[in-house]
DNA sequence: TAATTGTTTAACAAAATTGTTAAAAGTGTC
DNA sequence: GACACTTTTAACAATTTTGTTAAACAATTA
């Protein structure tokens, strides 16, 4: 293959390896499937990359900075309160419907691995924890000024959140049960985003 | 080993298998580790279940089953609306609070084979559609008789489920990003009974 | 053209994982 | 005690998966 091909063999690798592992996990993956899905030959993925190892750790780390570094920027950004809420529901229907697996792909690995979360958060540079506390202040304060119900913080959280990536994580069995195609659940997704933010914004508004 | 100790096992060798399965789904199961944990050796795992893929598919119904039945049943009660609501909040919680990784080991399975939730769901004699779609008729009567808000009831399906199942999906990172033990885990999971309940209930009624 | 880099092939080595077998010993039952 | 069933041991076979190597070829560049 020349180097005037629109794709390295590099990034092909990359973008086959990335398809395999967020589809079927790392215990799941196999360099044979990476290596068919790419075009190329299995001699060629050791060439690139050491081992299986090395590979998906550069994929988690993407995949991990994809999933949480925008949401963290919605979290922080200093729009109003319900303002703020629906950035976070734009933004993360509109990042999962373009990546299929990756809330599955990094809560699945986090899950393997409990300690990844903190390993790769410090790497990136992420700090969890301030960012909560400071979303748990904000609703709070909306509390006492009786702009919203009184509601724990982190239930109100936790209820943003798992309306926004459920559906994802779920998908396949969402897809079957409501008898949906791909499009059409992504079409749902899209109006998701209005659906839901009225849903959360009625649940608290006094 | 004697007759006489508590459990044989064969049922030790189901539970020890039951907690590896759950915990690294089919691809990431070791048989050795199963053998290990039930405190016997892998001779044996294969004198009373043939083969890696029968103990599997064994565990994956009952854990199948556990995950849906009861669910279906809350669905299909003939509770009032409010009331049906809130009975399926509180056995998804409860359930799930007994079977820490029940939910993400039925959704990655799924996720990776989808015709198991047709296969199974059939020998299982569960039928999803029409129960979806009953449930969905109801919100359309509530609907329409204004006791909710106006709902796609696709979208309050999916925020009722979402709301119950995700924070247990997610429960690893969710317990780091927050800075929970497990038993503060599970007792914020016992008080979300309610506060899911009473946020879902303000979110429709008009 | 020579040198460099990228790529394929094919064979193979090494490791991990699963599954099988036979022999012996333990257990309870008749 | 004879019998049937359970369990362990230990070795090993089979398969799958991963990783390595050397040789040849192709393409690019100096």
């Amino acid at each position: 293959m020349s180097k005037t091909d629109l794709r390295s063999s590099e990034e092909l690798i990359l973008n086959a390896a990335i398809k395999v592992f967020t589809r079927k996990g790392y215990a799941g993956a196999r360099m044979e499937e990476i290596a068919k899905e790419a075009g190329i030959n299995r001699a060629l993925l050791h060439y690139y990359f050491r081992d299986k190892e090395t590979m998906f750790n550069l994929i988690f780390e993407t995949k991990f900075k994809e999933f949480f570094t925008g949401l963290f920027g919605a979290f922080q950004s200093d729009a109003p309160f319900f303002e703020k809420i629906k950035r976070i529901i734009d933004h993360e229907i509109t990042v999962l419907s373009k990546h299929p697996d990756l809330a599955r792909f990094v809560i699945m690995e986090i899950a393997q691995q409990p300690d990844r979360l903190i390993q790769f958060g410090q790497k990136l540079g992420l700090n969890p924890r301030m960012m909560l506390e400071n979303f748990q202040k904000e609703i709070q304060q909306n509390v006492l000024e009786g702009k919203i119900r009184p509601i724990d913080g982190r239930q109100l959280l936790m209820n943003i959140i798992s309306i926004c990536i459920y559906p994802f994580v779920a998908k396949s069995i969402i897809k079957t049960m409501m008898q949906m195609d791909e499009n059409t659940f992504l079409d749902l997704m899209g109006k998701r985003k209005k659906d839901a933010y009225e849903f959360i914004i009625n649940a608290i508004t006094p």
